[in-house]
DNA sequence: TGACATCCAATGCACGTGCATGTAAGTTTC
DNA sequence: GAAACTTACATGCACGTGCATTGGATGTCA
């Protein structure tokens, strides 16, 4: 029977929807108004403190591509606004002049280890 | 011991956001491509269609707003949209004439008959 | 070497969204 | 019944996003 399977994927998405959509506000509102960082933002600085181990480490941009649920021009435009705000640099890659080194600054380091709490405490709130 | 319950509520997220993106995707151009349907304006169609049982039916723009994750403003547009597209009318109601009673029209009824196919083949693909 | 395809990132543009505000209609208080 | 408040919806504006394009660097093949 296949009516069941259809009202069985539907409450799914359903419960999905509710999940992403409360998580992710409360995400952006939170990050916004303590830490004035968006949750983008939040995620490319994530990515680059694993990736890197802190400060100074490098990733180029398609690797974070690659990892997140956003386009090229939409990241590029996050990269550029976190750039602007001293958090992270951009280097160009001496092997591969078409490519960018994304670098944490200290300040973006620090900016991320004062969020990451924040992000936590939201998702265990919605999650836990 | 709270790392594990950490990890669980970021394995949970990420999860959430890989499910969430990759299905509203495919969604929003499947039901653009067939059916020249954004996934709001679908979705506005299934609760005027719900609700109302069919074409005809009413419903308040403040009933449309609690039951879906979009605001005031944004949902506005949407039905705006629909009414251009001859989709949904715009009635205002007798006995509050601050409020609008949206009906589905037969041409929205028939688009919304003609998406739900689509809708529930992508669902069924992602979480089936 | 020269011509062409491929790749990386930035940018112009259009679009959907949220916030703040405006307008009109209903409600309450005196 | 008038004034103050509240509610329902529309609209101006700013912002983040995706698509398409551009510009510059790299690779390939004759």
């Amino acid at each position: 029977m296949e009516a069941g399977s259809d009202n069985d994927v539907c409450a799914k998405w359903s419960e999905t929807l509710r999940v992403y959509h409360t998580t992710s506000v409360e995400l952006e509102n939170e990050l916004q108004a303590r830490h004035d960082l968006g949750l983008s933002e939040f995620e490319v600085l994530s990515k680059l403190s694993k990736s890197c181990g802190g400060a100074g480490g490098k990733a180029r941009m398609k690797e974070l591509e690659a990892e997140m649920y956003l386009s090229q021009s939409a990241l590029s435009r996050t990269v550029t606004r976190l750039e602007k705000a001293g958090l992270v640099a951009r280097a160009t890659c001496d092997f591969d002049r078409r490519a960018n080194f994304l670098m944490l600054t200290p300040a973006g380091q620090e900016r991320f280890v004062a969020a990451q709490p924040t992000h936590r405490g939201v998702l265990l709130n919605h999650l836990g």
